[in-house]
RNA sequence: GGCUACGUAGCUCAGCUGGUUAGAGCGCGGCAUUCAUAAUGCUGAGGUCGUUGGUUCAAGUCCAACCGUAGCUACCA
């Protein structure tokens, strides 16, 4: 029976470069639909950027442009980057687009219909000075529980709180410094805890893996809130109907990209009749969804809701995956180990990460590592050593000495058979997206080639003329056996299969070409289809992203760090100094009245303080690691009595205090709350 | 703090509903081989299954506590 499957992949955020985390998730979802094209079955598998938020505009003014010039040039970069890697999206779009805003807009109203949205007035922080409602990821202030300094608005780094963003003492703005003040607005509301039955029945179809399924049912257990639809002006996203300043928040139009993307993809090839085939309730197609453990509740509560609320169906399965680690811990980008996709690239071969993310997927919501010197070693062994090896050391006797024509018949069809009889297993792994068993079970069955071609030893029958039909059976064996491998690892590696059948000289494999072996069939010969990785290659790949994000002006003091320090060094003190020289330096609060780049300078931002009662101009070097926007407003230290100095762009009246190594580490010093521009500091 | 996972040989991981002396691949030692992108075959060494306690005739496998790691804790995306 034929299924017709609709596959996505999260819709990675507008206002970044895919990097690793994406790949995984991409990977994933891509080994699943390949493989179930492989096996004739109709899939479409769409994706899209997410662009609403505040943070595309903010990102987009940042830079200076229309944060619809923003989004697109970050979606063809995206897109691009997935083709790099072989992902076949059949659309990647975008949710600003016509189709994602006439279905949020009909989708809202449907529940709004159904009675499933109310408003209620909501108290939160307000910025002032840039006229706007701050989401708690704005806001830093003191912890209301252990008073630490510099927390965000949801939770406490420090000892755990979670809380109110309303809660923090001595709250600042992170996007003005100022401080908010408190305003009520009219917020729309998802009346959620009525759909509470409806999700626990539904994780318990299994719709979701186990540990998820726990996970959903602590939050069920814990009890459901009205989930906050709605964000206010301004905004980049889609006003909701019949409001002027209201807007989806973008959490709710996010997933309903999914839809939009496959609408789209409907049109362009004029089928868009068949939309409710795939999405009407009483739909036979399949919906999967592959998504990061961090938006579980999105896709496993908010979702599920809004598509019946609205009166669509359900997804089948959401398939839930774990974080990427490199080496065992986070990515990190002084480390080099926050691996963008484009740096990737630049290095190394796609199905070298293809091949080792596959040999670690489980299915299950365990992180991945991606342990670099296994990498290497695990790509080069079972890769080129034990499976492409397979089909170099057989192709050469049936080039050389049997005109480049397969041998007529198996030599050994018990083995052939052991082949095809694992196919039931191999297949059930892709299925459950265990594609780390799928890869134990196909490297074992290399082994067994390996061991057969051994055994025969072909090499030393070659040296007898008369022998010549016997190293044909051998070799033909080989390579049909190689053949049947590739098959079974297509989804994983495409690319090498694709080298493979134009080896072979055969048509695109299917599934069922596992059903009869090639025989009397004339091949080419044989290139080698990958090289090895190298080390060295992974070496300079890391070397390169750690560059990427270390400002090459930046002291040298990381040089004369020990090489088994992870933080920056510590540098040595300075002599001793008596109070009478420290008094001498004239430290005073002041405030950055205004903040602007340099014309000419890679480094200096020129800041206008205001020590109380009077201004002057100091120039900065951090600009590369302040956004001119945000400094305005705040408060910070100068050395009021440096000598001024003139600079090639003016003179520079003072010097603000900065803690860190350079690039992006630059960390401008700021007093508590409640001091006051001119005050002496010591 | 609460919750959810995970913690098995140097490395990466298997071990299904508890049942003989705990497995694989890589790496390492030895032997063989030379067709092959120094790839392959045979063979050897290597583990108190995070710690402690418990249930059981029997526990890596169940329970509890603790330690460690990662994540979640909805109006960040």
């Amino acid at each position: 029976m034929t299924r017709r499957l609709l596959v996505t992949s999260a819709l990675p955020y507008a206002n970044g470069a895919i990097h690793l985390g994406h790949l995984l998730e991409h990977i994933q979802t891509d080994i699943w639909v390949r493989f179930q094209r492989l096996r004739g079955h109709e899939v479409i598998y769409v994706c899209a950027d997410d662009t609403h938020g505040a943070a595309t505009m903010l990102k987009a003014e940042e830079a200076g442009v229309s944060p619809e010039t923003l989004i697109e040039s970050l979606r063809v970069a995206h897109a691009a980057d997935f083709q790099g890697f072989l992902i076949s999206h059949d659309n990647y779009y975008s949710t600003h687009s016509p189709e994602n805003k006439a279905l949020s807009e009909s989708i809202y109203l449907a529940l709004r219909e159904r009675g499933l949205i109310f408003t209620r007035g909501v108290e939160q922080l307000f910025d002032p000075a840039r006229g706007m409602f701050l989401a708690d990821r704005f806001v830093k202030g003191n912890c209301p529980r252990c008073q630490s300094p510099d927390q965000y608005g949801d939770n406490c780094d420090a000892c755990g709180a979670t809380y109110d963003a309303m809660e923090l003492g001595a709250p600042r703005s992170l996007l003005s410094g100022a401080t908010p003040e408190r305003r009520t607005s009219d917020h729309y509301f998802f009346d959620l805890p009525q759909y509470t039955d409806f999700l626990r029945g539904w994780h318990e179809r299994g719709a979701v893996q186990p540990e998820v399924a726990n996970k959903l049912t602590e939050w069920l257990d814990a009890g459901l809130k009205p989930w906050d639809i709605s964000r206010d002006a301004p905004y980049f996203g889609f006003v909701i109907p019949g409001t002027e300043d209201k807007y989806f928040y973008v959490w709710l139009d996010a997933p309903i990209g999914y839809m939009a993307s496959f609408a789209n993809l409907l049109g362009q090839r004029g089928r868009s009749d068949e939309f409710g085939a795939w999405w009407d309730r009483d739909s036979t197609a399949e919906v999967h969804h592959f998504i990061g453990k961090d938006i579980v509740n999105f896709h496993a509560l908010f979702w599920p809701a809004m598509l019946d609320g609205a009166g669509y169906r359900t997804p089948t399965r959401i398939h839930t995956h774990g974080f990427v680690t490199v080496d065992g811990t986070k990515m990190s980008k002084s480390r080099g180990t926050f691996i963008n996709a484009s740096t990737y690239l630049r290095h190394l071969k796609p199905e070298y990460l293809r091949y080792y993310f596959a040999a670690k997927l489980n299915g299950t919501v365990d992180d991945i590592d991606l342990n670099l010197e296994d990498f290497v070693a695990r790509v080069n062994s079972d890769l080129v050593g034990k499976i492409v090896n397979i089909a170099s050391r057989c192709a050469g006797f049936i080039t050389r000495l049997c005109d480049g024509v397969l041998a007529p018949a198996l030599h050994q069809p018990e083995l052939w058979q052991r082949y095809r009889d694992a196919a039931d297993s191999i297949a059930g792994c892709y299925e459950r997206g265990d594609t780390a068993r799928a890869l134990r079970e196909i490297t074992a069955l290399a082994d067994l080639a390996n061991q057969y071609i051994a055994e025969h030893a072909p090499w030393t029958l070659a040296k007898d003329p008369a022998q010549r039909d016997a190293v044909r059976a051998i070799a033909t064996q080989g390579v049909e056996l190689f053949r049947m491998l590739m098959l079974y690892l297509s989804p994983v590696l495409p690319g090498m299969a694709r080298a493979t059948e134009d080896f072979l000289a055969i048509p695109p494999l299917t599934w069922s070409d596992l059903d009869r072996p090639l025989l009397a069939h004339r091949i080419n010969a044989f290139t080698p289809l990958i090289g090895r990785l190298e080390a060295e290659a992974v070496e300079r790949m890391i070397a390169d992203e750690r560059e990427a994000h270390v400002d090459v002006s930046a002291p040298a003091a990381a040089s004369a760090a020990p090489a088994s320090s992870d933080v920056s060094a510590i540098e040595p003190f300075k002599p001793e100094i008596g109070i009478d020289d420290f008094a001498r330096i004239d430290l005073r609060v002041a405030r950055i009245v205004a903040a602007s780049p340099v014309e000419g300078a890679d480094k200096l931002l020129r800041l206008t303080l205001s020590l109380g009662d009077s201004e002057r101009q100091v120039f900065a070097g951090i600009r590369s690691a302040y956004d001119p926007t945000a400094l305005v407003g705040r408060l910070t230290v100068v050395v009021a009595n440096l000598a001024p100095r003139k600079m090639r762009f003016g003179t520079s009246e003072g010097m603000v205090l900065a803690a860190g190594p350079g690039g992006r580490d630059i960390f401008l010093l700021s007093p508590d709350s409640g001091a006051e521009p001119g005050m002496v500091v010591r």
